[in-house]
DNA sequence: GTATGTGCAAAACCTTTGCTATAAA
DNA sequence: TTTATAGCAAAGGTTTTGCACATAC
């Protein structure tokens, strides 16, 4: 099942409606099928009709959020800003080089097994976790030019 | 060497002041030895010497940071706001329960080796780890009351 | 004396919200 | 027709910053 058609399911079960500022944002959320923050993706409906509005973005996005399709990150240092990404089959983590600003997925059956080793240990029911790492990529160790003083 | 010290010795050493807010401000971080974040410190200052401002406490917070003698932390899902901590001899983490908001700190081979794996396996040099866990500790599992749904 | 640091208030930033008009069902 | 949702602009919450004055060295 696509990701619209998920969605859209999701929103009418809910009472909710489907207009026309939501399909354009499924739309683009489904295409990019990539990590996005509320601006950039205001930046994109914005482009195709005109009348969309940051603050139904963000609404949109809160939405998805509690249906539970999609997922908020954070990707940089400083957390300043939320993004998102399609929820996907397996629990995957963010590298983000502080040069380039590239984000690698990965997983990882170390940093699954947190969760377990911390609920046995300390007997606490883990909810939520939440990871970022930071560093230089692979491309941009071997790059020693482009400047820029990092950490 | 105390805390104390070493922070003035840093900021001696990078030309800056000892004037008595940053004074005071370290006598409170010292004392304190936990997590903090700047209005609470804020708060402690301020009631010593009311002159203090919340300008100065980000400021001197900021600079501590950049010394390397604090960390700064996010404990609660939507990292909201930033907490700090000094620095400490080996790394941990924390585990913040939803309902009665302590913050267990713990220290896991686990976590440690994710670096490790991660520059192995992607060839990037890491730089920064944020990790924050959320969920019900030991003590409120087994005490189902004190209301409020969580997650 | 000279630069660094301070307080204040305003700005910056991202996100949420109140209100009225609009449109989906 | 009914009620959820949109847009707008204003407010929220946290952190930063510009500026003139104060102060450590």
């Amino acid at each position: 099942m696509s990701f619209i058609t998920e969605a859209s399911e999701a929103i009418r079960e809910s009472g909710g409606r489907l207009t026309s500022q939501r399909r354009l944002i499924l739309e683009l959320l489904q295409e990019s099928e990539e990590h996005f923050d509320a601006e950039g993706l205001y930046h994109q409906a914005h482009e195709r009709d005109a009348s969309v509005s940051l603050a139904t973005v963000y609404r949109t996005l809160n939405m998805l959020k509690e249906a539970g399709l999609i997922d908020q990150r954070y990707f940089s240092r400083e957390h300043g800003r939320e993004y998102y990404e399609p929820v996907a089959a397996h629990e995957h983590y963010h590298f983000t080089c502080q040069r380039c600003h590239k984000v690698i997925e990965f997983e990882s059956r170390l940093v699954d097994q947190i969760r377990q080793e911390l609920e046995a240990k300390l007997g606490v029911q883990m909810n939520h976790t939440c990871m970022c790492f930071e560093g230089i990529c692979e491309t941009c160790r071997h790059n020693p030019k482009n400047g820029e003083e990092i950490d």
